[in-house]
Order: C-alpha cells, then sequence, then structure tokens
DNA sequence: TCACTATAGTTGAGCACTCAAGATCAGAGG
DNA sequence: CCTCTGATCTTGAGTGCTCAACTATAGTGA
C-alpha cells in the first residue's frame, strides 16, 4: 500500500535546485560572518532584533520568536554573546520567571561593524544573481511559503498525541 | 567611507521572508528525518547519491561533491553511516590514496523506508503551499542561483591570498 | 488556601558541523 | 631516481544545535 505521492520531474529538479541554491547561498553567508564578525548568522539575527526594539531591550521568549529560535537554543547563544559582551540579562520585575535581554553599547557596535560586509554578502549571493522580476517572485513566494507554514501542524500524519482536535 | 549598498525597503523584506520561510521548511524536514527515520538530512543526501551510482558506489570525493558536503564532513557522515551498517568503505586499488563508499543493503533498506515519509513531507511543505506558476518560478530563481553560486570567488572582497588573477 | 496546569527560562548530554592540521599517495619535472 | 606540488581522505578540537529534563513562578479553579 503505497499512497505516497512522489515527486515528478519537474517537482524532483526543483527541489534538488532549491536545495543545492540554499546549501551554497547560506554557506557563504555564515562563512563570511564568521570569518570577517566571528559570529554564526543566527547570532547576528539576535543582535539585530535586539538593535531594532525599544531601549535594545527583549524578554527572552520574545526575542527567541522574532529571531526564529527555540527557546533553548536562544539560552545557549545569549549565554554565549554575554559572555562576549554583546548582550546583558537582567531578571524581570514583574514577572519573576522572566528575563530580559539587553543589546549592549558594544554589542551595538559590533553589530554595525558586521552590517555592512553581511549586506554585501547577501546581496552578491542572492540580489546579484536575480532580475526584479524573480526577486517578487521569491518574496510572494516566500511569503506563501512563510504563511503555510507558521501555525501548521508540525507532523502531518502521526503525531497527534493530546491535540484533540487533529485529525 | 560607506560604500555599502544596503537593501532597499523590497529587497529586506525579500531577505527576511526568504530566511524565514527557509527555516521553518528545513526545520520540518530534519525533524521528520530525524524522528521517523533516525537520521538528519545531510545522510539521507548522502545514501540517495549513493543510491543512484552504479553498483550503489562512489568514491568519496565525488561523493562529497554530489552531496555538497566537505570532505571532512562526508568523513565523519561515512564513519557514523559505517557504524550504523548502512555503508561500507573499502580501499581504492588504482589509486591508493582513495576510498570507495558503497551502499549496504541494509543502507538500501533504511532509505526505501525513509524515502516515503520525506517526500510526503517535502510535499506538504513545499509544493502544497505553491501554484504550479510559483513551482516554475523557484526552479528558475533556484537554476539561476545555482549558476551564479557555482565557482563563483567565495570571498567577494579580500581573501585573495595566493590567487594571481583574482582583483 | 491548595492543588493543577501552563509558562519562562536554563541545563547537560549527545550529535553534526567547521576548521586546521596531518598522513598518505599520485603525477610531473629535473 | 628524487623532489615537489597537489590530490585524497582522515582526525581532533571547538562550537552550535537539538532534545529531554529540570527549576521556578504565574495563573486558574475548587
Amino acid at each position: 500500500m503505497d499512497h505516497t505521492r512522489w515527486l515528478d520531474d519537474h517537482e524532483q529538479e526543483t527541489w534538488r535546485a532549491f536545495l543545492t541554491a540554499n546549501r551554497l547561498l547560506f554557506e557563504r553567508v555564515e562563512r563570511q560572518l564568521q570569518n570577517e564578525a566571528r559570529m554564526p548568522h543566527a547570532y547576528y539575527e539576535i543582535l539585530v532584533r535586539l538593535s531594532e526594539a525599544p531601549d535594545r531591550t527583549l524578554r527572552m521568549s520574545r526575542l527567541a520568536d522574532t529571531s526564529l529560535s527555540s527557546r533553548s537554543r536562544l539560552s545557549h547563544a545569549v549565554a554565549r554573546l554575554e559572555q562576549a559582551g554583546w548582550v546583558e540579562r537582567t531578571a524581570c520585575e514583574t514577572d519573576r520567571r522572566g528575563a530580559w535581554a539587553r543589546l549592549t553599547d558594544a554589542g551595538q557596535a559590533a553589530l554595525e561593524a558586521a552590517a555592512p560586509g553581511h549586506v554585501e554578502t547577501v546581496r552578491s549571493v542572492l540580489f546579484d544573481a536575480l532580475t526584479p522580476a524573480q526577486v517578487t517572485a521569491l518574496n510572494e513566494i516566500s511569503v506563501a511559503l512563510v504563511d503555510h507554514l507558521v501555525d501548521a501542524p508540525v507532523w502531518p500524519a502521526e503525531n497527534d498525541r493530546d491535540c484533540p482536535e487533529a485529525g
């Protein structure tokens, strides 16, 4: 009983090209940041989200959401960033379980130092390769994917543990 | 002197949507394979490449290229896959530096067991979200990116160490 | 007041990856 | 033959991630 909806040739080709493009692209981005700014891309994003927040401060949980990070991952990351002197954690007074993360001046400086090289890399690996129409298409495709993936069930089949409305 | 070609709003939005879509998408793919087949996506790809090769056998270096893996990464990965009994390494007789990697019957079986769930996931996270026109557009965009990134200089600026023709 | 449940965040173990360095061998040139 | 360059593949250390388990506090309802 093979109900699998296999990929046809066109889909297969698309998936592999998509995979390859992604690997190559993010490898470049990651390497550039690691070499010139001594931080992985995930950390860069955390610094960006903090820099955009009022008082450069966010609750850990909000920061996790906006930087597309799991709680655990963020905890580990912020521990490292704190060690580097780029972020500070302070206790939250209204909710004593919580914690604030604040971007320090040193962190802001590190971000500003890293930004030009990073942006240049993003442009050179992505936008320089595409026509304006393709950029627009990529935008629409990405938005469609995000809409489709956000809040969608993580496990299409199986794993409907204690979710009565599943299935 | 700020020559940085910053991203305009449209580019910024596109980049962030692209990033978000990628994170969400590959997180699903990775999780599904890890949970249902006990292997990361990179290992799955290695098994696929081997399964498509004559005699299910490839030189390590070719396997590294086709699976978009660094030599080091492949060495570590194949060591693990060998431990699992899914791949075998044998010495190459014509080039005694080299090594062959062969997909075992157990490896083929593991791959066949993993494939339906993986393909179903790929379909559900990617193709189900897109119109046929968008799939075609994504294909063209991906191919353009791959063409642009393959054999392009890794470090646009700097790092022209011993490459006399750089610059 | 007293559970009970949910939320916020951390921690440690295990694993995959990167980087740099090394061991081994092939091929080319003197 | 012998050296030199380059290719093949491996190894070990360091790092960031995931997962599961944990602590601590908030909120809810009897």
